[in-house]
DNA sequence: CTCAATGCAAACTATTTGCATTCGA
DNA sequence: TCGAATGCAAATAGTTTGCATTGAG
């Protein structure tokens, strides 16, 4: 089942509406690489949509991280950003807080530990964060 | 050296100046065990300082962060908040998305596994986060 | 038809800033 | 004394909401 699906059937379940406009941003959404902000989106959707509105895109994507199709990252600079959610590839960041920069790492011994961290309080983990910031290897070059 | 040492220190070679409003933000926010807002720390402190103002203490969270004493945490709720930040005692959290009970727990091999990932992408890791969302053990009975 | 979704503008919330005044070094 | 810090109020930025209208089921 695929992400449009899943949206689909949540859509259903929900007693919500499937309208033109929540296709397009979600098509879009998924098909970029990026971490989207709302205004990133927005304004990517704006070329070929004008007549779509910034409410509708973060309305949009409220709904697609309640559906577990997208998830919220937020690296301290004040923005909300969205990222395509899939089950059976996660990954977590590694911010460069000279130039912004992100990259993707993935490392299941970490995913493993946590799952033990969270046995040990009887905790049941439902999603995590993982970001670790500092000096991309070109970055940290430059201030050498 | 201590937290203050540490702050006084910043605060010379900075050619800034240490004043009284700073001394008792400082003191106040070392003295908690919680994860302050700067709302949550100006009304605590207004009880016995009506005279700070929360710009007052907005400003100081934010100098405590730059010079390391106090870490800078986005639960994701809106709200920044800061908890004081101790090099030889690092912990992570367990956030419960039900009750907002924040757990702190510190996993040796991970932060190990951490820095092998930065080493991998020739990373330096300045800080990091790292956050399980989900439900604490009281929740998960009561949503049986 | 009915009720959810949209688009716009306005409201809100957290954070940041301008500026006259105060105060530390 | 001099410039950093303060406190207030006002500005900003991101996010959310109210409401008349549109449109999906």
């Amino acid at each position: 089942m695929d992400q449009i699906a899943v949206f689909n059937e949540y859509v259903r379940r929900k007693g919500l509406k499937n309208t033109n406009q929540r296709m397009i941003i979600l098509e879009t959404f998924l098909n970029s690489k990026s971490h989207y902000s709302t205004e990133d989106l927005y304004l990517k959707l704006r070329k070929d949509h004008p007549r779509i509105g910034y409410a509708t895109v973060h309305r949009t994507l409220k709904l697609l991280a309640e559906c577990g199709i997208a998830l919220e990252l937020n690296f301290g600079d004040g923005q909300t950003r969205f990222e395509p959610l899939n089950a059976d590839q996660h990954h977590d960041h590694l911010v460069c807080t000279e130039c912004g920069s992100i990259i993707e790492f993935s490392e299941p011994e970490i995913e493993k530990l946590q799952e033990q961290v969270a046995a040990r309080y009887n905790f049941k983990i439902v999603s995590h964060r993982h970001e670790l910031y500092g000096l991309c290897s070109t970055c940290k070059e430059k201030s050498n």
